[in-house]
DNA sequence: GACTCAAGTCTTTTT
DNA sequence: GACTTGAGTC
């Protein structure tokens, strides 16, 4: 068959194995993909019907891509395949069986912003202090104990965690836990590491339903089988018991997930649960230079835990890996941007080929203003999606209460939006109504005149006759026109159309879009019905990684080393080498911590094709104030035969006409020195005194606009200055976080 | 109950 | 810098 031709012997080994389980150990850039790709191209050549063939991966976009590259080689065929993320596969089945673990297949999915709306509502129902009980962390220890498998029963019963608890004083955790479980259930639903938490009990409680989707699944495959954690690892176990047909493929090296629950242990206990598991390494790298590869497995030497592997390359030896200093995070922003600008006019490079990678979303600024100031074109993938802003959140809110009419956050968000003379306080005697009578939210809403009384039932019941019609559309059309209408009819659109400012304008046409999405996934024959829950689901599963709209664009991709995860560029930058930020301050608490850093920083080298460039700043604004910066020890665990330092010796041009005031906060910290030499001055700096600003000057305010500033205040006790402005007559008051470009 | 302004809080990564 | 909370006013 073609497709062999040109694979080397692991990976024709890997595509033609028969039946059993295999173990595919793929170092970075050896071809894994396709490998994967040709391998189940190979089964359905051999008769498997595709029907059969169950796929998982991590992200949608993974996801997309199999599936996309399938089509390529086996055709249509390929959409038969059961191929998503774990939460996107295993929602799906919980949606058909839902009745059998007590809920409803209408049940919403909480995302994390739910999540920890429930848990505060939760800590000041049991008078916990929000600052001892902090909210992050309460949905981090439930969300690694589902990730174990530890139902909120066994941690209460638990020694270990109750120990664990009482010395990290939290001792009513676990009670916490409970009654979060109890609330998800009381509003029919899930969040995140529910969807795989009741996977498990579901597969665990009911043999039949296990049963079915064994015979049903005859081949399972795992993507970056180094990322799972226990419960999926359980689930896949379980459906392949039957068949042994289970492939995984992963990287060691790659394991960037552990705060996720990821266990890499799970390698080991795959041998353990397969003992016939074949195992076949990819050593042979085919994306990068020697020198990018060499570099890679300097960094990756230094980690104790890892599998023995011998990542290899037959490519060119290719540039040196150059290393940049800057002397702030914006100048590092112009350096990288001036740096891609070059590079495309020497060697008519295209913005795509280039990719700007950081440990954390907030380091992106720089890099845009950077970026857009030259003219570049780029895209930013990842920060806040599409799906988390507010008149998105609402609008989906009134389709979930629409489907749901449990769902607690929903109702939470919608009631009184548009405003309809339902505060704070109404809404709280609708939950303790509910409460003390054992009713859902939707008993006394639907029917408030026993439980409030006449005069604050009479908004209530308007509502809730708003929702009933909408349910009742929801029946007999399909996603979009329901949507539609619960747009217009809410009032959402009509109060997001009177607001005439920029950022109303710019939600109303989210909204719009979010309608137009709804109407493409009715019309897209591969959507698995046309109604709304079933759009609802696809939705939820989500991620900011995924809406992205010109994605065919020639752009520079700006993205986190976490969602760079599978991509290849031709010019990679990544940026922030700094201590305590890469690797991150948080992560420096124990050894298997940094040897995780160190993976991830393994994963964004191996990114790179062609060209590597580090670059790290000597300060940079972190908390809102100015702070000296070290450079990464990660640097130095670069065999240095591979780098060279890049003299920071171009010269700028300088913007005498623009300066930064910023942050005026901290006008009592020495002002940032701005040598008047050919280094490009630092746009930024810290006001030292008044003489920067004065009244009457001319300035332009990000978010406000141009106007003129009336008044500067440093008076004030607290060391803050007060900056008044004008504009178009209209005075608005800045804080201290004033940032305004001064125009001479 | 709605609105405004000011101060306080928090920063890792993602399904 | 972004977001939440709190106090004060209408």
């Amino acid at each position: 068959m073609n497709y062999l031709e040109g694979l080397n012997e692991p990976q024709r080994e890997a595509v033609t194995h028969g039946e059993g389980p295999l173990m595919i150990i793929a170092g970075a850039g050896s071809g894994k993909t396709r490998v994967l790709t040709y391998r189940i191209a190979h089964l359905m050549n051999r008769g498997v019907d595709p029907f059969r063939i169950m796929a998982l991966t991590f992200t949608n976009k993974a996801a997309d891509e199999m599936r996309s590259r399938l089509e390529k080689v086996v055709g249509t065929d390929a959409r038969n395949i059961w191929a998503g993320t774990f939460h996107s596969v295993f929602s799906r089945i919980l949606r058909i069986e839902a009745q059998k673990i007590g809920f409803t297949s209408q049940f919403s999915i909480y995302d994390t912003d739910d999540a920890k709306s429930l848990i505060r509502t939760i800590l000041k129902e049991m008078s916990l202090d929000d600052k001892v009980y902090r909210v992050n962390n309460v949905l981090y220890r439930i969300s690694s104990a589902k990730n174990n498998l530890i139902s909120a029963e066994a941690y209460m019963n638990s020694a270990e965690y109750r120990a664990d608890d009482e010395a990290s004083r939290v001792p009513e955790l676990g009670k916490v836990y409970k009654t979060y479980q109890e609330r998800l259930r009381r509003a029919n639903a899930m969040d995140f590491d529910d969807l795989l938490f009741n996977t498990n009990v579901l597969f665990r409680d009911h043999v039949d339903v296990l049963n079915k989707y064994q015979q049903k699944f005859h081949y399972m495959f795992v993507d970056e089988f180094q990322d799972t954690n226990i419960s999926q690892y359980l689930i896949t176990k379980k459906i392949a018991a039957v068949h042994q047909n289970i492939c995984v493929v992963g990287d060691d090296a790659q394991s960037i997930y552990a705060f996720r629950g990821a266990n890499i242990q799970n390698i080991l206990n795959f041998q353990r649960d397969f003992p016939d598991t074949r195992i076949v390494k990819l050593e042979q790298n085919y994306r990068s230079t020697q020198n990018i590869v060499n570099a890679a497995n300097s960094v990756i030497a230094k980690n104790k835990s890892q599998l023995q592997k011998n990542v290899w390359t037959a490519n060119e030896e290719g540039n040196k890996i150059e290393l940049i200093k800057a002397s702030s995070d914006n100048e590092e922003g112009s350096l990288i941007a001036n740096s891609i600008f070059e590079e495309k006019m020497l060697y008519q490079r295209h913005n795509d080929e280039f990719a700007i990678l950081y440990r954390t979303n907030a380091q992106s600024r720089a890099f845009e203003e950077a970026l857009r100031k030259k003219n570049i074109k780029y895209r930013l993938i990842g920060g806040v999606s599409f799906y988390q802003r507010k008149e998105i959140k609402d609008l989906i809110s009134y389709l979930r209460f629409t489907i749901n009419q449990s769902d607690e956050e929903a109702f939470k968000r919608i009631i009184n939006l548009p405003k309809r003379g339902i505060g704070d306080t109404t809404v709280a005697k609708i939950v303790v109504a509910a409460m003390e009578n054992n009713l859902t939210l939707w008993e006394v809403v639907a029917n408030p005149k026993p439980y409030l009384g006449d005069r604050l039932s009479a908004p209530i019941e308007n509502f809730s006759a708003l929702i009933k019609s909408f349910h009742a559309t929801s029946v007999i059309k399909d996603a979009y026109e329901t949507a539609a209408h619960v747009a217009k009819a809410s009032g959402l659109l009509k109060e997001l159309h009177e607001d005439k400012t920029v950022e109303g304008l710019a939600r109303y046409e989210n909204v719009q879009e979010l309608l137009n999405a709804i109407k493409e996934y009715v019309d897209n024959p591969e959507s698995p019905d046309k109604s709304l829950s079933s759009f609802l689901q696809s939705v939820s599963l989500l991620t900011s990684a995924d809406d992205e709209k010109d994605d065919k664009a020639d752009r520079v991709t700006l993205m986190t080393i976490h969602s760079a995860k599978g991509l290849e560029f031709k010019h990679v930058f990544i940026v922030g080498m700094e201590e305590d930020l890469f690797p991150s301050q948080m992560m420096l608490s124990s050894m298997a911590d940094l040897e995780e850093e160190r993976r991830l920083f393994y994963v964004a080298i191996t990114r790179a094709e062609h060209k590597l460039t580090l670059s790290y700043a000597e300060t940079r604004y972190r908390f809102g104030r100015l702070q000296t910066c070290e450079p990464s020890r990660f640097l130095k665990e670069i065999d240095a035969s591979y780098m060279r330092m890049t003299q920071n010796t171009r010269t700028f041009e300088t913007e005498r006409n623009t300066s930064f005031v910023k942050n005026l906060t901290t006008r009592k910290a020495p002002p940032v020195t701005t040598p008047a030499t050919t280094h490009a001055p630092s746009t930024n700096f810290i006001a030292s005194d008044t003489s920067t600003l004065t009244v009457g000057m001319k300035v332009e305010h990000p978010k406000f606009g141009f106007g003129v500033v009336t008044s500067i205040d440093f008076s004030t006790p607290d060391k803050k200055a007060k900056i008044k402005f004008e504009k178009d007559g209209e005075k608005t008051l800045l804080l201290s976080f004033a940032k305004l470009m001064i125009h001479e």
